[in-house]
DNA sequence: ATTGCCTATGCAACTCGTTGCATAGCAGGA
DNA sequence: TCCTGCTATGCAACGAGTTGCATAGGCAAT
């Protein structure tokens, strides 16, 4: 289980309540490991009883009060013991991929607006993923370990992105020319 | 839910039993669908409650008998369907990219050897893509459509290892300068 | 002879992850 | 004014997915 590392490495690079963690997870770490509310909620109280992270309360006006956590002594322990453990190679779960094979038995042109839909995603993500790029790394000559590190990940994302484009441009070629050949 | 359709489209590819499906699984569709033979024995059975495949018993001499399915009717019209729906976004579980940033608050070296065994499994893997491409998809000028669909998945798996590589890479030299620094 | 591996299917128990709903105050727009 | 949406947390129920084990014959190597 990752998600407890992911959400101990969270709250190390910056500590904050259940529903913050919850955005995070929406946008950056969320590109390597998903998580909704709910399930980030029960991880948390889970962790807390075993110490490995500590909550304070924090009264705010005009909204709900909020938990603030952070990672504790045992926590950083555990991510620790777990840097040395080996895991599992990544795993990707790819439903357009599997609806690509799959048109070979219905209409091929039935699946382009689909693809184009996708590859609208993937550009705006490329984008933004680019955008954070010039914001937090403008000078890539003087990076902490820490940046570095953060950095290297981003850079990881977006060579995704760009390889994700490149090869739903080679789909939509094939299923548009499969649609003209008949 | 993919995975009945994972199964529906490897049955219309070609019809076999449970235990040939999760060596599939194992194999080619993996990369874009893991199920373990639990799953797949599992969701066969509902598959055939609810029409979409049939089976036939089979019996082998020197092993277990066992039931082979295929596509039915219901089935292939329930896919036709699915086509036509728009699905999410594929989704990454990349425990390594946790890691890297994990590493920031630890001994990045800790990481290389674990680094670089990723990166022989990619390499491997790459090695079989490129290796089954060749002798899949040898004269690429006379395809029918369900090969260039295949062929058009299977180059996605290609450029992802290569993307996958190049980063690994990347990742090794700053883990390497990094723990040159101190 | 025994051990281990392969084919083939399955049960039981568990954890992981999602979905729908509920509460509750405040802010902003139609 | 009403409706929508944001912040903030949580319960309950369900479905997806994993792990451990069991059976059972055959094959190959030690």
């Amino acid at each position: 289980m990752a998600l407890e590392h992911a959400i101990l490495v969270s709250l190390l690079e910056q500590p904050g309540s259940g529903y913050e963690l919850a955005r995070r997870f929406d946008r950056s770490i969320g590109r390597f490991w998903t998580a909704t509310h709910q399930q980030i909620y029960r991880v948390l109280r889970r962790m807390e009883a075993d110490g490995w992270v500590a909550s304070q309360e924090v009264p705010q006006d005009g909204r709900p009060d909020k938990k603030v956590y952070s990672a504790a002594g045992p926590g950083r322990a555990a991510l620790a013991g777990w840097l040395r453990e080996p895991v599992e190679p990544e795993t990707v779960r790819h439903e357009l991929a599997v609806k690509i094979r799959a048109a070979a038995f219905d209409d091929p042109a039935a699946l382009i607006s689909e693809v184009e839909r996708h590859r609208e995603g993937h550009a705006a993500l490329l984008a933004r993923y680019l955008h954070g790029e010039q914001r937090d790394f403008p000078d890539t000559t003087a990076l902490g370990a820490h940046e570095q590190l953060q950095h290297v990940v981003l850079r990881g994302g977006i060579e995704y992105e760009r390889m994700t484009l490149a090869w739903l441009d080679d789909v939509l070629a094939t299923l548009r020319r499969l649609a003209a050949d008949r």
